[in-house]
DNA sequence: CGTGCCAGGTGCCAT
DNA sequence: ATGGCACTTGGCACG
């Protein structure tokens, strides 16, 4: 039970509404280009004057506003967002409520230059690979690009500041804690690991060392010099050549 | 020298790249709804198999995809990029290259249910409120929200470990490093405070103590007990009441 | 340019 | 629901 795609060049105020609220009701996607000034209430607060912007409302509540720049909306809101359309001041009024964390955004068209709606079927999932998850499982894969006689022994190990990445031991029996990252690692990244080993130490009594090893395709000088103030190691690996 | 905003609805192939080729050279922003395959490599690698989806150029280089959820993009390529538009097996193609990263995005249409131009003006810029910034600026204008007599001496001030938030002293004259979050804060922003911290104890040789205080509206349980094991303190507060 | 860090981050999965 | 963290994170400001 698909409705036919619809589209609207330069509609009056009364027929971008009716098309909007058939494709609410339909579930369908929307799509709006017009001049419109947007305001926002909720984690923060924002106005934006006016100027030409496309707006997408999708089926699953969510709602974005893009300007001609930019990988990211101006304005937005989450998915579960109701959506309300209507008529004020002779122009063509969103108003889009979301709650928990409640926020509302209002979207005010001047004019309206094109309104579309379809009906989106789209069943396949994305397949990325060259995750962190894809360098877990090369290591795991082969533990001795780690290094040489490196026994992983736990992947997600609980402690009391999160969990490990890797868990495993040295030739010498050692505890031994990998962090992983996919890309070039700085400070955030070492103190991660960081934390992750003090809680080790702390959790096995005091006097066994346990080692920590970041695994990335390199780290930044800065976190270098984090590396080697509190002892702990490198190892340069990417997750896919 | 604006170009009329153009739609079609259902266009053939040759229909839609000549009006995609048009929107290209005369900087506007494209939009195309249809059935499609897409293909990424750069930083990482994915594919996603035939659906229904919205694809967004913009002037400045931004191609996004769309599916019929969720705020992000399922594939796209960041500003800078540039945009090939082709027949290929009595198709449309788009492919759009970025050099540093190298990344490549190859969008293959089965069908195209509309393609829609238009020339954006938007001279307006967001203001946002409720930001980082505006809680340091409340905490400059009121410094006793944080303690009484606490007196801030820079903001950005720079350590071997990075700049912190706000530095001051108290009422003895100790030096105090403030590390604002203007959410609830986790694990990270005490790694982030200890380390500048550190920082400071290591520059100051030695004795004096130097105080760390997290400034946020609250704290997770983990983030609290790191406090406390590092010694750091916490004062409650938002951006905006 | 790279480094560091904020973001209305978002999304995913765990408890 | 909250927490902790990865993400092709994106974006900005600064050296």
């Amino acid at each position: 039970m698909t409705d036919s795609p619809r589209t609207l060049l330069q509609p009056t105020a009364a027929a971008a509404i009716g098309l909007v609220d058939d494709a609410l009701s339909a579930d369908q996607l929307v799509t709006l280009v017009g001049r419109c000034r947007v305001v926002y209430e909720g984690r923060a607060t924002s106005t934006l004057g006016p100027g030409d912007r496309l707006v997408v409302r999708k089926p699953d509540g969510t709602m974005l506003v893009h300007t001609d720049e930019g990988h990211q909306p101006v304005n937005w809101q989450p998915p579960g967002s109701s959506c309300d359309c209507r008529l004020a001041d002779s122009g063509v009024v969103l108003e889009s409520k979301h709650e928990n964390p409640s926020e509302e955004l209002i979207i005010r068209f001047e004019t309206i230059t094109h309104a579309a709606t379809f009906d989106p079927n789209d069943p396949n999932e994305l397949a990325l690979s060259g995750t962190e998850s894809d360098l877990r499982d090369q290591i795991l894969e082969s533990p001795s690009l780690v290094e040489p006689g490196f026994e992983p022994r736990a992947t997600e190990r609980k402690t009391s500041a999160g969990a490990i990445d890797i868990y495993g031991e040295d030739t010498d029996g050692r505890a031994v804690v990998l962090e992983l990252k996919r890309r070039r690692a700085g400070p955030d990244a070492v103190s991660q690991l960081n934390r992750y080993v003090d809680a080790l130490t702390r959790e096995r009594h005091a006097d066994a060392t346990v080692r920590g090893i970041l695994v990335a395709p390199s780290v930044t000088d800065r976190a270098h010099r984090l590396l080697a103030e509190r002892g702990l190691g490198f190892v340069s690996l990417s997750p896919t050549e």
